[in-house]
DNA sequence: TTGAAAGCGCTAACAG
DNA sequence: CTGTTAGCGCTTTCAA
């Protein structure tokens, strides 16, 4: 028998008839065959495979093990992944990375390549080598994109602080150079402006040290601060202990609002009152796209964030 | 010019004179070339990029997005792939899935492949077909693994818990098809006779809220206990807020020791006196294993599991 | 429905 | 030091 029978029936291709078919799964249950990988990418020219690039800004590939958001982002393509038959490779590089690294994936990506977290130029970079690109934050303008209403969110939690009788709402942001971070500054700014409040700022560096850090200065200068938006749970979590470690309370003297809902939020004591930013929905759906082709330059997915109350929030006075 | 001069320049490879090096490198810059990876792969034989298997016990692979330990063994691996030019595939998968799959992975598999989390069962038929394979669990004989040394770690954190003055040290276990919860109920047990203690065990299926529903139930039926051990810092997050939801505090009145050190840890209020298992360099090791084909059967390398101490633990009677 | 033949883009002996 | 020659194991036309 031929080799390009074989490869018809491996493949479930039409064109075989029923012996044939049998014969070659004999054949290959006798010998216990297994197809070479690499043959067939380079023979079809396809590779079953799409690349992730996660590029954590600051503090080093480190970062990985210890921020919730990757996991959840691997989660939410791997089903996906699973029942399309497709690997998923995990780059994970400093900014600082060579671009040729990058372009290099990119040369070889075919299925496409999904970007965790990188800056808007890097990915323009990236866009220009290889057109199936989608980007899991806000990324520039011709680079497809899953998008989430952090703005939103952000304006979303200072009105609920508001609406629980708190006046006093300070904020913990991220990092300057973080797109995520820089929309929630703007929601919390916005709403701070349009309910009169006045804006109390520190930055926590995405990091629950940081979270604390900047609570614990927040509460030494501004000590009648009555609720706290915090840009990411791993900040809130600091931000909790800080208040506690003050002596005050979560939430009776302090209210604190996260963002993310990550693992962060659940292991929280009080567990987190935050903002839900839909992680795996937003990695499940670029997948998605990555594997259906269906990927038009400027591609904008959106996504709500939503409120998720929990234990780290009461009205004032209670 | 000729490919194979070409191949060789590009690959670093001895036996190029400067001149020809020059002009490939102006080559390559002019063209934008790019290697094609499974060309590559296929005419050597080799292919630059190590699997790393992980199939969560129970929850299915949701599970990934939630318990810490994943992210950190990745984050272990990446800085030696990085450094070694290597690639990280990454496969999820329920426990329930054909083995066919697990053994087309072992049968692609040239630099070797890591198994995050699976039965010894498992390991051992993967094992069969490719013998570049490390677990970072307990596993079977022949399987090289890396081992840490969970009952021990267990061991110690009750004999602190004994030198804090408790004396109703419980226990909250992980699901009894895993190897590590096993050694650590094993660990457990062994200290509480020792020392002349009564055992009060449950179940808490590794999880937030496994932990938290069965120190509730704990309290309930022994309400004197004043001190828990918890196999995973995901449940004793979960114990320490079931703790606080009884009106006890943490760690006057019941003092607490998880086990990992993971994020979940870090971000509990207060934070958690914990067993660090040293995941990272355990990854790393195993990486660096796979790496340099220094695999024999049965290596086993060993890591100490030692204790951290946060704010869940004080000395009774303070 | 099947088989023969021609590569996919690269590496690795070997000969010059 | 450089070029020539064979493949790696598969897919995919194209004929039969």
């Amino acid at each position: 028998m031929s080799r390009a029978t074989a490869s018809r029936v491996v493949n479930g291709a039409p064109g075989a008839s029923g012996a044939m078919r049998a014969r070659v799964h004999a054949a290959v249950a006798e010998l216990g065959w297994q197809p070479n990988e690499s043959a067939r990418a380079l023979a079809s020219g396809r590779r079953r495979a799409i690349d992730v690039i996660a590029m954590p800004s600051g503090a080093g590939i480190g970062w990985l093990g210890t921020h919730p958001y990757f996991s959840r982002v691997l989660a939410g393509m791997m089903p996906v992944l699973e029942s399309a038959d497709v690997q998923l490779r995990l780059h994970a590089m400093n900014r600082e990375a060579s671009v040729d690294t990058v372009e290099e994936i990119a040369a070889n990506a075919t299925l496409g390549v999904l970007l965790a977290d990188t800056t808007p130029e890097m990915a323009a970079r990236l866009y220009r080598r290889c057109r199936r690109v989608v980007s899991m934050v806000p990324t520039a303008a011709p680079v497809p994109g899953m998008e989430a209403d952090n703005a939103g969110g952000a304006y979303a939690a200072v009105k609920e602080l508001y609406g629980l009788g708190r006046r006093r709402i300070a904020a913990v942001h991220g990092p300057a150079d973080n797109p995520c971070a820089n929309s929630r500054r703007l929601g919390y700014r916005r709403a701070v402006a349009d309910l009169g409040l006045t804006a109390v700022e520190a930055d926590g560096a995405f990091s629950r040290e940081g979270g604390y850090a900047a609570v614990l200065r927040m509460l030494e200068s501004d000590p009648r601060t009555d609720a706290l938006f915090v840009a990411c749970d791993l900040m809130a979590a600091g931000a909790v202990q800080a208040v506690t470690a003050t002596g005050r309370s979560v939430p009776r003297d302090v209210s604190v609002i996260g963002f993310d809902d990550s693992i962060a939020a659940a292991c929280s004591t009080p567990p987190l009152t935050t903002m839900r930013l839909p992680v795996e929905e937003m990695a499940a759906a670029a997948a998605g796209l990555l594997l259906d082709g269906s990927l038009v330059p400027g591609h904008r997915q959106h996504f709500p964030v939503e409120l998720v109350i929990r234990q780290s929030t009461e009205h004032h006075g209670h």
